[in-house]
DNA sequence: GCCAACGTTGGC
DNA sequence: GCCAACGTTGGC
């Protein structure tokens, strides 16, 4: 199976770029995604190996680096935590319905690559992270668009 | 802070 | 099954 590529979003004031770089072993579980398309992405098309494009949604608005899949899809524990907010009373341990992958770091870009900078590319007018209304957390990206926007971000 | 877009919920 | 109301996301 070909590597595919994956933009996944993040809000920096809860879970930073920065906040994967730094957590042990430079990765973390990828959890709380709480919309069905994008679990669904994860459960039938996200793979070990994959790479991910990680994109700083409010003030940031930009990729700011390179990502890794390095768990596939297993379930999210924190449906499971009362006290977590992401809490699902509905979702049954014998059959989760929240998934989530483990991530790891790989490469920060020299410059982050800003909403506006993909909005002008060529190339990229395509991308799923400029429909109007895209609010997807994971979201696919095409071999195309993932070189693009790496070529970006390790310019100066 | 505002609001458009979108997903979900729940009454009927 | 329809759709109004509501909550959330996220760009501006």
């Amino acid at each position: 199976m070909a590597r595919r590529f994956w933009l996944m979003k993040s809000d920096p004031e809860s879970f930073s770029f920065d906040d994967l770089r730094k957590a042990p072993g430079g990765k973390t579980c990828w959890d709380g995604i709480r919309n069905y398309q994008a679990r669904n992405y994860l459960r039938d098309d996200v793979r070990v190996g994959d790479g991910v494009l990680f994109y700083h949604s409010q003030a940031d608005k930009a990729v700011v680096g390179l990502a890794k899949v390095v768990k596939a899809a297993h379930p999210d524990p924190t449906q499971f935590d009362r006290k977590h907010h992401g809490f699902d009373p509905d979702s049954d341990p014998k059959s989760p319905t929240w998934l989530a992958v483990d991530l790891a770091w790989e490469e920060d870009f020299k410059t982050p690559v800003t909403l506006g900078a993909m909005k002008k590319a060529p190339g990229l007018s395509e991308m799923f992270l400029l429909e109007k209304g895209s609010r997807l957390s994971v979201q696919p990206v095409t071999a195309e668009e993932w070189k693009i926007v790496v070529a970006m971000g390790r310019s100066r």
